[in-house]
RNA sequence: GCGGGCGUAGCUUAGUGGUAAAGCUCCAGCCUUCCAAGCUGGCUAUGAGGGUUCGAUUCCCUUCGCCCGCUCCA
């Protein structure tokens, strides 16, 4: 995924960001604070225009999918159950030599000889430097390479002429201290947990610590059965939220991509298991080729609902200006899925500084549910009446069959999360029976996208910067941003082609009002008419709707008309005022 | 977290151990009949803290932030 990277364009975006009011550095007057980003004027319209159209491409227009909004701080164990608590907290150590970092629990464990030094001296500075260091020397290795080792320790921070002093040996067996690559002593395990920690309520102790949540997903978990049983859905459905998410992550790089505190749109998509579909409808239906399987059907087994969501995500996209060949699909292989994922799809855009992931569609089984099912102690499942009926009916072999394939389904799961073997065939035994009484945990499909990578991948599709020369000669450069005008932050830009001329201002002004309740628009009379277009031009505004003198009369069949100017190329059409917001809402809604 | 580079106005850059410069932007006024025109005036900066010094934007230290590489990425 290697690609060369454009330093220079995602300057100029940066700097376009923050000058025309994208994007500000949080806390910039003290500062700024490394992973946190504030969206200004401009942005937030951006913003606001990304979120609206998901909600409503999500929920609103559909008849599956139901919202939630729920809070950024939960239970504590919700983390235990999803798993975060225990991934996000590896202990990772340092090899002192060579800065290669290791997880504490996966260093393979070396036997051998270690050589301790207390610290060591330069023969001629005379400077000491009193640093306790360690070489774990392999059987059958001289006593000289381990010495190299150290040496090189403290030749890296800046002795010459080394001496190494206090040096006693010890015999180590089966030891996580050392690297194994070079024998160098490792840092000390260090705990790295990538979640905000908090507290709720005012004394800080450990019995009330809390997490701000990493995912929004796992609320959508949590709440299931509330959900389930308020909105009059069953499976096939999906809940929807958009929310903050936060992860103290290591390395916040490339402008806003990777922030500690991020805003997540997510969709749990949950399905019936195959075995259900099958015994519901004789057969499960699967993928005949690529491309979108078209409207949802009763016999879609999951691979198909995954398609299906990759499809619909990737309309989406379109449908807000990043056509498929600014994205990539990337279909994780085997090896490289979590162990819950059948398949995971990841829809990536081409940044400037590299094909990075701006969605990922996963196939969870029902691994989600059935986790908050064990922690929790409450019941994950649904019931379906036709299931239960529809089993009834089927031979006692294929009844078998299916029975099976459940059970080894859930053994599989209950064994992988640490139940013995035997409590989970038995629990596994009893899940089957309860599949054909109609009762099953639900699938999931989650496509999970985030909102600022969007937002960053909008901003640097649509920069643009074009080569003008003026009637003088001059070349100049044109800067600007051909957002979808579904996502410009301002859908026109209104102005009196002259500001002394007061009839012009005032009809711009009735315009604008007569705009103002439809759409965000900003009224301009500043500067010449050739300056507030260039100004609309750098924040992505589509249309420039302007007052002249045929508005008010001066060609008798052009009055009440406006030249609405298009951004992109500077085409110019005459537009009735009276169908002006019509004109307006068929181009951007 | 480690290593390297960088930090001067809203943006892009100049410069100096002794009054901080310019272009663009922005604001006000004049002018202007469709693509950053012109004239006049104006606002705004040495990231933060400490040290050396008579005096630091410049030298030193610390810190914060940005960029690059490494590392990490459930």
């Amino acid at each position: 995924m290697a690609e060369p990277k454009d330093n220079v364009v995602m300057e100029k975006i940066v700097s376009l960001c923050k000058r025309r009011g994208f994007v500000f550095q949080s806390s910039d007057i003290y500062g700024g604070i490394n992973g946190f980003w504030d969206y200004g004027p401009l942005g937030a319209e951006l913003k606001r225009h990304v979120k609206e159209l998901w909600w409503r491409s999500m929920t609103r227009m559909r008849d599956d999918v139901v919202g939630l909004e729920a809070t950024i701080i939960m239970h504590p164990r919700i983390w235990q159950a999803s798993g975060h608590v225990d991934t996000f907290s590896d202990p990772m150590c340092d090899c002192l030599l060579t800065r290669k970092r290791f997880r504490a629990d996966q260093v393979d464990p070396q036997s051998g000889l270690a050589y301790h030094y207390s610290g060591a001296r330069a023969t001629v500075a005379g400077r000491a430097l009193q640093a306790p260091y360690s070489v774990l020397l392999p059987p059958g290795k001289p006593p000289e390479s381990a010495r190299k080792v150290a040496l090189q320790f403290y030749q890296a921070r800046g002795l010459q002429n080394v001496e190494l002093q206090g040096e006693r040996t010890e015999k180590v067996e089966n030891s996580q201290r050392y690297n194994p690559e070079n024998g160098s002593l490792l840092t000390p395990p260090r705990p790295f947990n990538l979640m905000f920690k908090t507290y709720v309520g005012p004394v800080a102790d450990e019995d009330n610590v809390a997490y701000l949540r990493p995912e929004t997903a796992q609320a959508i978990f949590a709440q299931f059965k509330n959900v389930l049983e308020t909105s009059r859905q069953k499976p096939p459905f999906g809940i929807a939220q958009m929310g903050k998410a936060f992860r103290n992550e290591v390395t916040p790089r490339n402008f806003t991509f990777r922030s500690r505190e991020f805003e997540q749109m997510e969709l749990e998509f949950f399905i019936p298991p195959d075995e259900a579909v099958e015994a519901l409808r004789g057969r499960v239906a699967t993928p005949s080729g690529p491309g979108h399987p078209g409207e949802p059907q009763p016999d879609w087994g999951w691979q198909l609902w995954h398609q299906y969501w990759v499809e619909e995500r990737l309309r989406f996209y379109e449908g807000i200006g990043l056509p498929r060949t600014s994205l990539e699909e990337y279909w994780q292989k085997p090896e490289e899925l979590a162990h819950y994922a059948r398949a995971t799809v990841d829809l990536l855009f081409k940044f400037p500084f590299g094909t990075q992931e701006l969605e990922g569609i996963a196939a969870r089984s029902d691994f989600d549910l059935s986790q908050h099912q064990r922690c929790s102690g409450k019941s994950m499942t649904v019931f379906d009446e036709e299931l239960k009926t529809a089993w009834t009916k089927l031979e006692p072999a294929h009844q078998t069959e299916l029975a099976d394939r459940y059970r080894a389904a859930r053994s599989r799961y209950l064994q992988r999360a640490g139940e013995p073997v035997e409590a989970a065939e038995k629990q596994a035994a009893e899940d089957a029976t309860q599949l054909a009484r109609g009762y099953y945990i639900p699938h999931v499909i989650e496509p999970s996208a985030g909102v600022d990578r969007l937002i960053l991948a909008l901003l640097t599709h649509a920069f643009a910067e074009e080569e003008t020369t003026d009637e003088k000669g001059k070349k100049e450069t044109r800067t600007l941003m051909r957002f979808h005008p579904r996502v410009a932050p301002i859908k026109a830009g209104v102005f009196p082609l002259l500001k002394n001329k007061p009839e012009l201002v005032r009809k711009a002004r009735e315009v604008r009002e007569l705009l103002r309740p439809h759409f965000n628009v900003f009224y301009d009379e500043a500067g010449s008419i050739g300056r507030r277009y260039a100004r609309q031009d750098e924040a992505g505004t589509p249309f420039g709707v302007t007052i002249d003198f045929d508005t008010l009369g001066e060609k008798p069949e052009a009055l009440d008309t406006v030249t609405v100017r298009h951004r992109d190329d500077g085409r110019q059409e005459r537009v009735p005022i009276r169908d002006l917001v019509a004109w307006l809402t068929a181009r951007t809604v």
